[in-house]
Order: C-alpha cells, then structure tokens, then sequence
RNA sequence: GCGGAAUUGGUGAAGUGGUUAACACGGCAGAUUGUGGCUCUGUUAUGCGUGGGUUCGAUUCCCACAUUUCGCC
C-alpha cells in the first residue's frame, strides 16, 4: 500500500494538524482549500492566475466532464492535467455522487446506480460507482472519489441508514473497479446526516474497506451551524490518522478553521468563484458586496491586509464598475482575490499550527471578520 | 399661420371614471457552502404635462395653456 499522506505536526490545544499529501503532480501542504474547477477550468482563470495563487490541488468534476467533453476525448488529450495544461499541481474528480443530491430524484436512485436527466440536453442517463470510476480513470486525476448518496437534509434515520449503506456497497464496488492504482488515490466517502451512531457506523465500514483517504459529505446541505459541526465531530473521530481527511463542499472562512480545528485537512467549495461572478469579495473584515454604492468612489483595495493580484493593482470603484458593467474582468479579479483570500486563511493556520496557537487566531480572526457586521 | 396626434417613475412602456397604476430594464439591497444556470429573492411613481371644469369621486371625460411630433400653407 501506498501511503500518500504524512502527518507532520499535531496542533497542541486541538485536533488540527499539518501535514503533506503527494502525487505524481507534486506534493501540498494541509489545511489546503481546493477550488472548483467543474468543467475543468476554475471559472474565469488561466493556468497562469492559477499558478499564481499556489493553489495546492484544484477540483474537477465527473459527471459535467463525462457529458462534455467526454472521458474518451480527456483520455486521449492525455489526461486531465495535459487537457487543461495545468502543470502547475494535483487535481481531485468528484465522482458525480453529488449530482445525486442536485439533478436526480430518490426514485431515480436503485441499488445498481442513478437514473440522471442531463442537464445540458435532458437525455437519459445512468451512472454507476463502477461507471464513476472508469471514467474517473480515463480523466486521470490524482486524487478520485467514491461514487456516493448525498441525501438531503433532513432526512429520516431509516432512510439515511439505507442510504448509507448502500454508499457502502457502492464503495466497495467502486474500489474494486478502481484500475490505476499507483497514482490515483481513491478516497471513501461518510455520510450519515445528523445521527451520531449511523456517522460513526458509515465511518468505520467505509475505513474497513480501506482508502487512500477519507472525506465527510452531507455537509453544508441546509443544516443549522450546530448541527454542521457535530456532524464532522461524529466522523472525524473514526478516521486514520495516518489518512488525509476531506471536508467536501464547505468554504465559509469560519466553517474551514472550525474544520481545521477538528481535523480536517482538506476543502473545496465554490463560493469564492460564485461569490466573485455575483460580485461579492471575502475580506478580513468580513465579506463584502461590491455593487454596494457606498464603494462607487472608493478608490482603495479590496483589502488592505491582502496582496494578492488583485488587491495590488486594483481599486474597488473599479472593480464595481466591471461588476455593474457585466464586464468578465471583475468576475476574475474578484475570483483570484477570494481564492488568494482563502488559500492564505489556509496558510495561516498552517502557521498557527506551527505555532500552537490555532484558537487564538481563531479569535482573532472573527474578531475582524464580524466587525463590520456583515 | 392652419389642422391632427401625443404628454404616465431614471428609461421603454401597459392601463382604468372608484381601495394597493401591469410588465421590462435600470437603481437600491439581500442570498450564494462536493457549481446546470454572471443566477435567485426583495424593493423601487402618495402619483399619470400645467391650470381650470364636469362628477359623490378623475390619471382616465371636457376646456384652456405648455411642450413634443406629423401634415398643409
């Protein structure tokens, strides 16, 4: 077996911990946040841009890639890394898992896989954990996940048990069709909703089976942020922690360090690229909307802790003009300054993991982002 | 100079003699968490050119004026 993840330092006063993932495209430190590249490009971003933001590994999708352009064609550009010629780090495929949860209806959902309606055409299809994986395969990312049920919220114990179980026969499944083994890292996936016992139950059959890494879903699906909390307390605890660990869908700057904080090692999340195409910013001192008026005549950055690209060369009534404008710049620059922003909240809590003193940057940190009570 | 037509919010415009003047764009604000969707939601004219009149009541009918526009001399 071959380990991919080293655990480099355990934060004293939390469960947060630093450490390294490698694969053939090179290696990334953790806590990492991985932007959403759907359709194999992270909207509005070249290769350059991001390079630039040293974003440690970025996300594609299986199921959009599957109907277009198509695994076969990816496969014979060479792979995902030569089709985008992105050079510049890893990638991970979701495995179209949560397009269960956004396209398709429950009683489209049977035991062999999902009936799904594509949404470009609306065409019939069915996709498989077998399926999933193959063309997971032939797109060739370094990291790919298992084919999952992500249930909605709420959900029934009854069914999110048969939910979950069912994801654990997809798992296996999935692994068994998983045919690039040495570098591809398939990572399992928990579910398990609200209910402590069954994200314990999911947490320890799905490490039975043995992955190159686990994630927690079913978060960030409509839950209070009580409840999104313990659910990653309820799996975490079951996790290797010999394993990276992958909060899947959450980008909220307090959801990650509170993620961090239990463990995690691992985001993605499309909001710093959704959020810049609707023409909001994240800042140190909260998030910020730039079609606001009161920044037409503001002549000052983005934000002034920040030194990103974006926030070096240009103004904020500027980049309101390119939002109200409709002009595609002011999505991008908004894009690059919103990831820069995560990935460095990513690098300071490697720091204060370093430092022992990731509670302390917690606080300090919400002190600023709530301060203009947003 | 004569005759006709028009005049509704920032814009384009619906509309009716009787409580809250349609809709669209724009403006203002909010949402956005393993991305179908630069998307979605809310809000935005105490007033319908001005002044009179008719009427229980007029943005809606009548008169005058102003402005715009078309035609004719």
């Amino acid at each position: 077996m071959n380990l991919n993840y080293k655990l480099l330092k355990k934060e004293k006063n939390t469960n947060a911990r630093l450490g390294e993932f490698k694969t053939v495209h090179g290696i990334f430190k953790t806590p990492m946040f991985m932007p959403v590249g759907t359709n194999a490009t992270v909207k509005t971003l070249s290769n350059d841009e991001l390079e630039n933001l040293n974003c440690g590994i970025i996300l594609c999708n299986t199921y959009h890639l599957w109907l277009r352009p198509g695994e076969d064609v990816i496969e014979k550009s060479g792979g995902i890394h030569n089709f985008m010629n992105y050079k510049s780090g890893p990638i991970l495929t979701d495995s179209g898992g949560f397009q269960v949860f956004s396209l398709a209806k429950p009683k489209d959902i049977s035991e062999e896989g999902v009936k799904f309606k594509s949404h470009i055409d609306g065409q019939n299809l069915f996709l498989t954990p077998e399926k999933s994986i193959e063309i997971q395969n032939k797109i060739g990312a370094d990291i790919i996940m298992s084919f999952d049920e992500c249930p909605p919220y709420p959900v029934t114990y009854e069914y999110m048990k048969e939910s979950i179980n069912r994801t654990l026969r997809w798992a296996k499944r999935g692994k068994l069709a998983h045919k690039n083994t040495n570098n591809q890292a398939l990572f399992g996936i928990v579910q398990g909703g609200e209910f402590a016992d069954l994200r314990e139950y999911s947490a320890k059959k799905t490490v039975e089976l043995d992955f190159d890494g686990y994630s927690i879903g079913g978060v960030s699906v409509g839950e209070n942020q009580e409840t999104k909390l313990k659910m990653i307390d309820y799996a975490i605890k079951f996790l290797p922690e010999n394993k990276l660990r992958y909060l899947m869908g959450v980008g909220e700057p307090i959801d990650i360090i509170d993620g961090v904080i239990r463990g995690v090692d691992i985001f993605d999340c499309v909001l710093p690229t959704r959020l810049a195409r609707h023409g909001n910013a994240l800042t140190s001192f909260g998030k910020i909307n730039l079609k606001n008026q009161k920044f037409k005549v503001d002549f000052s950055s983005i934000d002034n802790l920040c030194d990103c690209y974006t926030c070096k060369n240009y103004t904020k009534a500027y980049i309101r003009h390119l939002i109200t404008s409709n002009e595609s710049l002011g999505a991008r620059l908004l894009s690059i300054h919103n990831i820069a922003f995560l990935n460095n909240l990513c690098l300071k809590l490697q720091e204060a993991i370093k430092n022992d003193n990731i509670l302390e940057f917690r606080k300090n940190f919400l002190k600023d982002y709530y301060k203009r009570g947003e």
